[in-house]
DNA sequence: GAAAGTCTGTCAATTGCCTGACATTTGATG
DNA sequence: CATCAAATGTCAGGCAATTGACAGACTTTC
């Protein structure tokens, strides 16, 4: 891939948008693209850190494994799309992974090394401040789930779900604020999104098609109604 | 306060004790102590950024509002005890608040003014991970207990919030590894912390008295089993 | 084109937790 | 000491969401 058309892609974030020009070419210049398949692991909870990652084509599920004997259930604490980035906790502790990550799907990332990362930020510490920033971008989105996780009745919490994901979590910068029509995402990963059973999610989009909001499709969920939905997000 | 009893507290926090010693001792200079009555508000969600905190006496809640029309409802996302520090997010993105933080009790915190942070980056840029490094303590911990919500019953969630407490959510240095033995906490607070009601969370508890690993008193509960209790906490 | 796998759509049965209500205990305050 | 407020302890009724089970629709594979 070539590299104008990487850089093309990652400027439709927020982050990357905002970083200083010496600092973007760098990334750009340093980074590796990598294929996954379906379900192929980037990382795994315990590894070490070996850098960061930005989705540039497809998604990145990242998982949470059960840790308390006898698993299988997993919560998707998000799914990652283009072109956000992520893994960059262990870029200031150098502790293990927290998660997996996984493809989901057919995936295409930008890999920046971690010994590449070493070499920058000990050249310009100020760069700690850039990474800095994305981890706070996150740490925003994620304290905002917790709440509405803690007292948002669950219909809410899915519509919610759904708007963000159709808005890309709002990381992307402003210039592209396009919202996807249809996302692609099945049943079974919302309902391990949010934690909930994928009987309840069926029944509660099911509710919001009848309404006319939606069209659920297989594997993807088309929104016939931005406003609306944002609407039924909002209260009550 | 004197300086070195601050200095004394601050250092038996993992982070502070860390820091490279021109760090610790800006950050002593420059700090003020400051007081707050029961209730008192630290600072709200929306103010804009004015420093970072630590807990030197007292406890403060990191409060989560809601925010969906008739509220009343509130999430304690987490008690910040001594010698842990707060209020850091802000210091990347100097976007607004996220929470409230109101003063559990009367307490005293250590104060660093924004400006004085501003200076300390700016001098020396590498203080950008170290203020890096206490978001990332902080993120850890937010994810384990994102996880746990999603896939632990409540039972199990309780008694593993009782041991984080009483190990000070692994925020102490190594140097402190004492538990405290009783958790100065209502059972309202709980409930509001793990976002359940009181009566389960009152329930749970003398489930757990009966077993003989607590002691249940007026808004303080007395862990006599550490061990009995850590078990519980694992499996099953 | 048959077979296997995956996802959706719907049941019924069960339960974990909440709401609401009230009594009791403890501590603080005038 | 008397009163009030705050926290704990308990109960019953109700509901939202889970579990488990199964049928139908669409896809992929051989």
């Amino acid at each position: 891939m070539q590299t104008h058309i990487i850089q093309q892609i990652l400027g439709r974030g927020r982050w990357f948008s905002s970083l200083p020009a010496n600092l973007q070419q760098a990334l750009l210049k340093h980074g590796t693209v990598r294929q996954f398949r379906t379900g192929e692991r980037l990382f795994s909870r315990g590894d070490c850190s070996d850098g960061i990652y930005a989705v540039l084509n497809g998604m990145v599920q990242i998982v949470g494994a059960g840790k308390h004997g006898a698993e299988d259930r997993h919560v998707i604490l998000t799914l990652i799309d283009s072109p956000d980035w992520f893994g960059e906790i262990c870029l200031f502790d150098r502790q293990p992974r927290t998660h997996d990550a996984l493809a989901d799907g057919p995936v295409t990332v930008f890999h920046v090394r971690q010994t590449l990362l070493d070499q920058l930020t000990a050249e310009n510490p100020l760069f700690w401040r850039e990474f800095g920033l994305l981890l706070t971008q996150k740490v925003r989105l994620i304290f905002g789930a917790i709440e509405d996780a803690a007292l948002l009745p669950t219909h809410l919490r899915l519509a919610r779900r759904l708007l963000q994901m159709a808005e890309g979590y709002g990381i992307r910068s402003d210039s592209d604020t396009v919202s996807a029509r249809t996302l692609h995402v099945s049943q079974e990963k919302l309902s391990a999104m949010l934690a909930i059973s994928r009987q309840t999610v069926n029944q509660m989009l099911k509710e919001l098609e009848h309404e006319g909001l939606l069209l659920l499709g297989r594997g993807n969920i088309e929104i016939l109604d931005l406003e609306g939905l944002k609407q039924k997000a909002q209260l009550s």
